[in-house]
Order: C-alpha cells, then sequence, then structure tokens
DNA sequence: ATGGCACCATCTTGGTGA
C-alpha cells in the first residue's frame, strides 16, 4: 500500500495539480493539510471520480485536513482530543481496510511562530496533547501511524541553512524535544530509516527563489508504530513537484507498505 | 537588517504562513 502526505496549500488553488500528482503517483491513500475550506465547499467528487473515499475536517480560509483513500476507511474521527476549546481543524484519523487494518492520524502541527508567544505556546500544548495520542496509539499493538505537516525541522540536516531557523518555532530547542519526546516512544521518522544524510526536504519558500536555491527544510514526516515500522518497503520525497505550475510550497512524502 | 510570495476572504488590503 502506498500512503502518501501532501500539505496543498488550499484546496481552491491546488485541486488541479492534486488531481495530476493522484494520476502520475496513484497513492492508495493520501493524508492532506491546509485544505482551507470548509466541508461543504471540498471538491469531493474530483476524487470519487478516482475512486477515492474522501473525509474531510476543514475549516473556513485556514487550516484543514483530509484523508483520500482507495481502501475503505472506518472509524473516522476529527480533532485532536485533549481540549474541547480548540476549534482548529487540524487532525483528522480513520482505520484504512487491507489486508492489514491501519490505523491513520493526519495532522497539521501549529506553525508556533512568533516564538516565544501564544502562538507557541499554543504549538507546545498541542504536541503535548499529539504524545498523549501517540502513547494511547501504541497501547493498541496495531499497526499505525502519525503524519503531515509537523512544523518540525528534526535535525540540522534537515534545513539548507539551520542557522537561519535557530531561532524559529520550527527549529527551537522546545520544538524538537517536544518531537523527540514523541519519537522516543517508539515510532520511527519512515524517511530516515530508508534515507540519510542532509539535502532531502520537503517545503522551500515561495519568497526569495527558495526552491531555485534549494533552500528547503524537511518537516513533512510519516512516525510509524513499531507494527508498523515493520511493514515499511519504502519512503521518498516527491521533490519534483515543487517546480510544476502553481506548486504548493510542500511536496508530497509518501510510503510503501506491506498491507 | 529587511523583504521577497502565495493563499484566502469579499476586500483591492490585511491576516496567516514558514
Amino acid at each position: 500500500m502506498k500512503l502518501a502526505t501532501f500539505n496543498i496549500n488550499g484546496i481552491k488553488a491546488r485541486a488541479p495539480a492534486l488531481a495530476e500528482w493522484l494520476d502520475e503517483a496513484q497513492p492508495d491513500v493520501a493524508v492532506l493539510q491546509e485544505i482551507k475550506s470548509v466541508d461543504e465547499a471540498f471538491p469531493r467528487e474530483m476524487f470519487e471520480d478516482r475512486g477515492y473515499a474522501v473525509e474531510t475536517h476543514g475549516q473556513k480560509s485556514f487550516n484543514g485536513v483530509a484523508i483520500l483513500s482507495k481502501l475503505p476507511l472506518e472509524d473516522v474521527t476529527r480533532g485532536l482530543p485533549g481540549d474541547d476549546e480548540d476549534d482548529q481543524a487540524r487532525w483528522i484519523e480513520a482505520t484504512v481496510v487491507g489486508k492489514t487494518s491501519l490505523r491513520i492520524c493526519g495532522m497539521y502541527l501549529p506553525n508556533g511562530n512568533p516564538a516565544p508567544g501564544p502562538k507557541y505556546d499554543y504549538k507546545l500544548a498541542w504536541m503535548e496533547r499529539l504524545h498523549a495520542r501517540a502513547q494511547d496509539l501504541l497501547k493498541s499493538e496495531e499497526p499505525a501511524l502519525m503524519t503531515g505537516d509537523f512544523n518540525i525541522i528534526p535535525q540540522a540536516e534537515d534545513a539548507k541553512t539551520p542557522d537561519a531557523w535557530r531561532d524559529d518555532a520550527l527549529f527551537r530547542p522546545e520544538s524538537r524535544t517536544a518531537f523527540r519526546r514523541i519519537v522516543n516512544l517508539g515510532f520511527t521518522d519512515a524517511f530516515r530509516a530508508r534515507t540519510y544524510g542532509p539535502g532531502h526536504y520537503s517545503f522551500w519558500d515561495y519568497q526569495a527563489g527558495a526552491w531555485q536555491r534549494d533552500n528547503g527544510i524537511r518537516i513533512d514526516h510519516v512516525l510509524l508504530s513499531p507494527e508498523a515500522a515493520d511493514l515499511l518497503k519504502d519512503c521518498k520525497i516527491d521533490a519534483y513537484i515543487r517546480g510544476k505550475e502553481k506548486p504548493s510550497d510542500h511536496v508530497p512524502v509518501w510510503v510503501e507498505l506491506d498491507i
């Protein structure tokens, strides 16, 4: 099974590019972030026509996540547990039913800038809730993964110019510590299980010719539970997508699992 | 040191992002 994560930066602006990539890459499951749309306005027919089940958790203008799947989706839930006051649409879960079932968590983790400040406090509090959900996922001892736009640069090698990110919410020590705490519960960063070394990015800013200079960062991740990590066959970043017409500032990251 | 670009809303400008 091929599963991809893709921050599309707006479904209205990206629908044609997203459809083209789906036709090329043929993922069985696509976990989307920043749909920036309410559920009713999501062009679901475009994807249902391609054989995907469509589950969205949207909101007006900002945020919003979705799961597209060619396999049946069950037990869909929306919202990250732990704060009833939080109305930002950043989390969706579903179980994909294949020859083995897989629990999928799709996230758009808060950016957190400027740091320090209330937005950074929200990011760290959100990651505490993520840690709690991650613990519960592991208790099931079933194949599970958490994927999406983590807005975390895990290591210096995951940025072309790490010094430029030193005080940024994506790279500050507290952010990386919170990410490591979650990984250290027993998750595998799928990309780093397959590829080592610098020069692998999933985001390039629209500004200052970042793509042309390859000034990128790796912030879109797939974290596998031990049971899912045992099924990992491959993980790659479709960086070439960033060079197409009207691209998102993120590109797809995909895993192939023996499911 | 700064801003640069793109998206969204309904506004031709400001909020947000990373």
